[in-house]
DNA sequence: TTATTTCAATTTTTT
DNA sequence: ATTGAAATAA
């Protein structure tokens, strides 16, 4: 394992340009070693976007390379903009044609070159997970799969896997095909990638998959690109798949060339395996780049440093790591502990948020630097509600965003159509919404003609129409559907595209749908269409707005207001806090059930690096809970704490809260004083009932009562933690301190 | 063809 | 408890 270059020998400010200024010295290292292969592991808070913002600018300034050679990758659309928001900045200017996009974006437009090589036509459709699972779904009706036991999406996620992997249907080996759909993925796979070609579209793996495939069968193409792309940067490596792993390679492995290959991420930060992500690509970089370079940025400038102790603590128990340390990167005060608090159940927790976001409030602090961050969905509801008879502004990030509305999709669809007659999914969408008379029988039948015509839908039913095949009302309304995109298309280069969807979805009856429709969402939705529209406007055509929407699915709305953020642990990646609220940390919860067992110990890992992330957003203050017992799925379990509050240091953390204070860890410092901590108020005084459980002898046998679960017989005990016999409530492991025993 | 009822699933998510 | 999707009745 390469060491962290020794510390680069300070050289006159004087002969540094502005933009070298002010960086310490791993950080220039890792922005001035710019040929070659060069990995940077960059903690938490240690200024890696700055570093490669700079090391852009850098390669620009020194003459190296014009703007448009250089490929500048990210995951998400707004790490994208960021960047080139901050590069504009450095330079004084935008800069023009610029690789630089995500992953997906960038291999969108290289695929419109190339599209060819794969059987596409360069204006192919990118399809949502709606028409992904649509399309799976035609394919495998005729194979008869018992869609019970092997669901549609199931099938989804091995192909997606597969195209993780790189795998293109013939790739894909008996071997690799696993006993889902009783093993009949692979002749699915092909199908379904067959249908896609049919329809001119590709899904979001298609278009790292086909261009890696173009890549690695057309050497004329890569070493065009090999001859256009000088320097490579790559943000986040460590949440790569295998198959944009596979991209990188090809296009950063020049003959007789050095790979200039700068790839920056964190191995303590990836927590996104579940979804194909590969840490071995950040782990093997130096044997895939052989005299590679490391630059270790183990300054943060983030987090006090009580925080990074405990951060540091926790992260320290995984193995197989390239090894880090976060050190302060300023000597200022060390801060604020860490503090685990105990409460009784999900009410309580969110009860002691609440007073705590107060009392935060009332001393100063902005909302919009407090965050509450879960580990899943389900443990916003009672933040939410809490929040609301507060009247504290918050939001909740990560919900449904604009683009995957209904009716968003719906409009879409309509204008998919408008733009493409021959794409069947958008059409298949639209045709019975608003309702047309168009079931399931009606439907069949047109997909017959369709295929026995060898023509697309909409093509096959004018032709039914006119054929005299339809009647009645499905007629009526097929026929007033398909003259409604027939003027829409033909006033398209007259009246512009922005009028002609208006228009459309006026004329079509999708907006009176909508006006009908007497439920409370109904104008809410109208208002997201009247968006929509405007939306519209800021592009030059239909074709380039579809094109933007199905790449960036963001809508750019109520940024800076003053709210607290509700967001998952996942959703936090990359963002910072003043404050940090860490509730559920309870095993089962946090970790997960699920994730333990399905990942065993690799899973367990990942979700520390899901804690360690979770801690190293905060700058000033971390509060980390847990409850007792949490209703889960509509009945109540008894939780106990996350491993990962024992795993913290003990030196950084304060405890609070009457289920603490019976862990052996803590030495009795209850802090009375505090009142931000009104924990345990709805425990029965035990006094009256019978002797208090901690102090009692906990044997198995004894009977207890137990506040939730009502009366029951230890079965097993483990320190602090039984194993209760409830009559009512069945076997449950609880702590002692929330059990009375029964004299 | 649509409305009703039952039944199961229920982490994390970008593009 | 809640929700969404599939089976079943009107």
């Amino acid at each position: 394992m390469t060491q962290t270059p020794a510390p680069f020998p300070e050289r006159p400010a004087a002969d540094r340009p502005d933009y070298l200024q002010r960086l310490n010295p791993e950080q220039r290292a890792a922005i001035e070693t710019t040929d070659g292969p060069l990995l940077v592991l960059a903690g938490a808070g240690t200024g890696k976007t700055r570093v490669l913002t700079t090391r852009f600018a850098h390669i620009l300034l020194s003459g190296r390379a014009r703007p448009y050679q250089i490929l500048a990758v990210t995951f998400t659309n707004k790490a994208a903009r960021e960047m080139r928001e901050r590069i504009g900045a450095l330079l004084g200017e935008p800069v023009e044609g610029l690789w630089l996009g995500t992953f997906h974006a960038l291999c969108a437009r290289m695929l419109r070159r190339h599209a060819e090589y794969v059987g596409l036509g360069s204006g192919f459709t990118i399809l949502d997970t709606d028409d992904q699972l649509r399309l799976l779904k035609q394919v495998i009706e005729p194979l008869r799969i018992d869609t019970k036991r092997w669901p549609p999406q199931g099938i989804l996620g091995v192909i997606q896997r597969w195209k993780d992997r790189g795998l293109t249907p013939e790739r894909v080996t008996p071997a690799e095909d696993c006993d889902f759909a009783g093993g009949q993925c692979r002749p699915i796979y092909a199908t379904y990638q067959a249908r896609l070609v049919q329809l001119n579209a590709c899904d979001f793996g298609d278009l790292m998959l086909h261009v890696t495939e173009i890549l690695r069968t057309r050497p004329d193409v890569l070493a065009q690109y090999h001859r256009l792309f000088r320097y490579i940067l790559v943000d986040e490596y460590q949440d790569t798949n295998t198959i944009q792993y596979l991209w990188l390679r090809l296009l950063a492995q020049r003959e007789g060339q050095p790979a200039n290959i700068c790839c920056v991420g964190d191995d303590d930060q990836s927590i996104y395996s579940w979804r194909g992500a590969e840490v071995e690509n950040i782990l093997r970089f130096e044997r895939d780049f052989p005299g590679a370079a490391v630059v270790r940025l183990e300054r943060n400038y983030r987090s006090t440093a009580q925080i990074l102790g405990a951060a540091s603590g926790l992260i320290a128990h995984n193995d197989g790591r390239l090894g880090k340390t976060l050190r302060p990167g300023r000597e200022d005060a060390s801060g604020e502990k860490v503090r685990v608090a105990s409460v009784w159940d999900s009410d309580d927790e969110a009860r002691l948020v609440g007073e705590e976001v107060e009392r935060l409030r009332a001393g100063g602090h902005s909302l919009a630097e407090i965050a509450i961050l879960v580990r899943a969905g389900f443990q916003t509801r009672a933040f939410e509600e809490r929040l609301i008879t507060l009247g504290l502004p918050y939001r909740v990030v990560g919900g449904l965003r604009f683009y995957e509305r209904s009716e968003i999709r719906d409009a879409m669809a309509y204008m998919r159509v408008l733009n493409q007659p021959a794409d069947d999914l958008a059409f298949e969408r639209i045709i019975n919404v608003p309702r047309r008379g168009i079931g399931a029988a009606a439907m069949q039948k047109f997909h017959v003609a369709a295929r026995e015509g060898q023509m697309p839908l909409a093509a096959a039913v004018m032709d039914l129409i006119a054929r005299g095949a339809l009647k009645g009302r499905a007629r009526e309304q097929m026929t007033a559907l398909m003259a409604c995109l027939a003027r829409g298309r033909e006033a398209l280069p007259r009246e512009g595209h922005v009028v002609v969807v208006e228009t459309l979805l006026e004329e079509s009856g999708y907006i009176d749908m909508w006006k009908a429709d007497t439920s409370p969402e109904a104008p809410g939705r109208l208002d997201n269409l009247k968006e929509l529209v405007r939306a519209l406007a800021d592009f030059e055509s239909l074709g380039g707005f579809l094109e933007h929407v199905a790449l960036v699915m963001e809508n750019e709305e109520n940024a800076g207001a003053e709210r607290l953020s509700i967001m998952t642990l996942h959703g936090a990646k990359g963002l910072e806090f003043d404050t940090v609220f860490l509730p559920g940390w309870e095993e089962g919860v946090f970790p997960s059930q699920r994730t333990l067992d399905e990942g065993g110990l690799k899973g367990l890992e990942e979700e520390r690096r899901l804690a360690y992330v979770g801690i190293t957003r905060a700058r000033h203050r971390a509060v980390i809970s847990h409850a007792a017992s949490r209703r889960i799925y509509g009945n109540w379990q008894s939780a106990i704490p996350s491993r990962f509050i024992e795993e913290l240091p003990a030196e950084h953390v304060t405890t609070t809260g009457g289920a603490a204070q019976a862990r052996s860890r803590t030495f009795g410092h209850a802090p009375l004083s505090s009142t931000a901590f009104p924990v345990m108020a709805r425990r029965p005084r035990v006094t009256d009932v019978g002797e208090k459980g901690p102090t009692a002898a906990m044997a198995v046998g004894t009977r207890v009562f137990h506040q939730k679960f009502g009366y029951g017989t230890i079965s097993s005990v483990e320190g602090n933690r039984l194993e209760v016999a409830f009559e009512k409530a069945g076997p449950k492991r609880v702590l002692d301190t929330f059990v009375e025993k029964i004299p």
